[in-house]
DNA sequence: TTCGTTGCAAATGTTTTGCACCTGA
DNA sequence: TCAGGTGCAAAACATTTGCAACGAA
């Protein structure tokens, strides 16, 4: 098992996604970490959110976009997805551990988590209208 | 809006995903329909995969692994995704609809789906002992 | 000194796309 | 006929990785 060791770049990361409550995806979280490191690089910023991530600092989040987005808040809670721009944004809901017993009951090994992503379309897509194409 | 004109491509797509229920990837996909239409492509077979997900009779599976899998059974469901060999399998289980209206209690918008994915180790992971690494 | 970390660039893996030809209606 | 579909190859993207130099302990 590898010790870790301090590093800035990594800090700064995390100190980022703790700002944010939006979910940035890894590309944002690159240019944003540019401003203050100029020589940054995209493999940096990937090998720490994995790191973090598998370390359980940060959350991954998968919402079918075809690009991870990355959580700074641990605690287990729900998204909703915009269908329309996309946004990732937080669900301030009671978390269901319940239904995880319940469906273990209905599976044959053992369940561990659970992720639930809700679709739909926020406020401001619902105040524009559709454009044309 | 663009007429669907028959493909015998397209239709032996859809009939090999009716006849599983592990959820394959368009390159399992791939190989399989290369048995029956030696030339078909990949492009192919990713352009009706998207276009059957788009009229809505096959579902798009995303479980976190990178890849994208697909799903003949379109009545709305859950699975359980394997995290030691990956698997996704059907869970059996009541869709929580009513979940849906408790979201929406909680979210400025409107809420029209979701998706729920339970991770945890299969039986015959669980039988097969970690392997040293 | 040691070994984890970084920047850079190349590689990987998945999915998309441009284009000329083919085919169903 | 003609718009949609196909095969092929190249491109587009997101993410990972090899490597030499760097830096924390």
């Amino acid at each position: 098992m590898a010790t870790l060791k301090y590093s800035r770049q990594r800090e700064s990361i995390k100190d980022f996604l703790m700002t944010r409550t939006d979910h940035p995806t890894a590309d944002v979280v690159y240019h944003q970490l540019r401003k203050i490191y100029p020589n940054i690089s995209l493999g940096t910023v990937y090998r720490n959110l994995s790191l973090l991530a598998d370390i359980g600092e940060i959350q991954k989040i998968y919402t079918g976009d075809g690009v991870d987005h990355f959580d700074g808040q641990v605690v287990p809670h729900y998204h909703v997805v915009c269908t329309k721009c996309h946004r990732v944004m937080d669900l301030d809901m009671d978390y269901m551990t319940e239904v995880e017993e319940k469906a273990s009951h209905h599976f044959n090994g053992k369940i561990t988590s659970h992720i639930t992503n809700f679709y739909g379309v926020c406020n401001d897509c619902l105040d524009t209208p559709d454009v044309a194409h």
